[in-house]
DNA sequence: CGCATCCTTGAGGGCCATCAAAATGCGTGG
DNA sequence: CCACGCATTTTGATGGCCCTCAAGGATGCG
């Protein structure tokens, strides 16, 4: 797999838009990007990495392991999205300057920080690279609101098999994700504040789809067996991740 | 207000970031961000700007009127966002080129259309506005995860009373709310697209709304005695929104 | 082996979907 | 000015999803 060997050269962000744009980087620009990469940093399951409302001066290149953006309210966390390795997770700050969410690791994760007045430097100095930066914000855009979409949609049962499905998938894109699934520390009480529902039915709803065949999730290992069953039961459809689908740019260039 | 005097000088574009980071523009970006406009067209109500995996190269200010962000999943409509003038409702396909959901007008719309090769100068010679388009479209996204986190957390009457609140917080900001409210072309059936649920839940919804005198909704004329009231009910924190709450980035500066 | 975390199970009730139908308001044309 | 068609709003009855309260079982770690 490509994803590989773009590691081997770019240990801290080769995984960066791997399956998406990152065709459309020069060698000039991923020497650039990885050169962004101030420090680097393993965090423990837990950590907060920032807090809704901080000003911050650097934005977080996710290396290895997996994060959660929250929100608060009352006194319930609510998942809004997730992070698979090659997310830009919070380049988000660096437009915005103070962040509306919070993002936390699930799990051990290795991050790289990259400081502000670099990527500043890329906004006059390198303005393809930039626009593939904006590209990456606005991919978490796309994704949010085919979250939004679905949470109308769908039942929890279903909200969990797409989580299920789009995990599986943006995994796949980096070259993590298994024949039959993946693995992952997330528990169903996480499930539970990204799909809105108690853990307690959580709990049910796994059973559910444990029982009818389209996945199984045991302290963070899940293994699908028939994959079109889990994505037509959660109306996946991936052109959204703008990987190989509909929507993919990969044969037209910016 | 400064809406009016700064629509006098910029008929176009006098509303983008109006009551968010407006003041953070030149006098010369403003020109310039006026100049983008190549023409300007009225849209009658209905009308499909742009469908999901259009390739565009342009993209629009909405300077007059309402357009509501979809997404179709099975012989379904949902609404994801939903836009008052002076938002530039589509910069995003600027980036992503291919459009992942539909923007369309509720009621009767007038928008200016950029072209993206302006679109493309600007990031290569004006890096300062290039990134308050950035801004611009990563207030959509926080918009978004507030949308979902408000569809994790509310039932159907509070996920109504919050778009209520939100979208005459935002109305406000751009000068276009009344000291009880605000009108807008959308319809009951609008509203189940945008919460998930179906027209008929959404109007005893409302009627919930009405009794308790929270708000009162009829075709189209949004009235609200008590404005603390209905924020309370919906849990509507207007922080994400990035005007003046505590989010606010004017004292900063980028 | 005790403890913490995570997962599992049961009973009762409220929110919201579905099916079915009707009333209201508005624009158009006769 | 009225008739008509259409979109929008309103109402009622039944059932399923998911919440709450309450408790119990499993797993891993020190």
């Amino acid at each position: 797999m490509a994803a590989s060997t773009e590691l081997e050269r770019f240990p801290n962000t080769g995984l960066f838009l791997e399956g998406r744009l990152r065709h459309d980087l020069s060698q000039e620009e991923k020497v650039e990007l990885e050169s962004l990469v101030s420090r680097v940093e393993i965090l423990p399951d837990g950590h907060r990495l920032i807090s809704r409302g901080d000003i911050c001066d650097h934005s977080t290149m996710l290396i290895d392991g997996f994060m959660l953006r929250t929100l608060d309210s009352g006194d319930r966390r609510y998942g809004v999205s997730f992070h698979v390795p090659g997310d830009f997770v919070d380049l988000h700050c660096f437009a915005l300057k103070r962040l509306d969410h919070n993002i936390e690791c699930v799990g051990q994760a290795k991050v790289g920080l990259v400081p502000h007045e670099r990527i500043a430097e890329v906004m006059k100095e390198k303005p393809h690279l930039a626009r593939l930066f904006w590209f990456s914000t606005l991919l978490d855009a796309a994704m949010h609101r085919e979250w939004i979409m679905k949470l109308e949609q769908l039942k929890v049962p279903q909200r969990i098999a797409h989580i299920f499905a789009e995990v599986w998938c943006r995994l796949d894109m980096v070259g993590l994700a298994f024949e039959d699934g993946f693995d992952t520390p997330l528990t169903q009480a996480d499930l539970a504040d990204m799909c809105g529902a108690t853990p307690i039915h959580v709990n049910r709803a796994i059973g559910e789809l444990r029982k009818s065949g389209i996945a199984d999730f045991n302290r963070g290992e899940v293994r699908i067996c028939n994959r079109e069953k889990l994505e037509s039961f959660a109306d996946f459809e991936k052109d959204y991740l703008y990987g190989d689908g509909a929507l993919s740019l990969r044969q037209d260039g910016l």
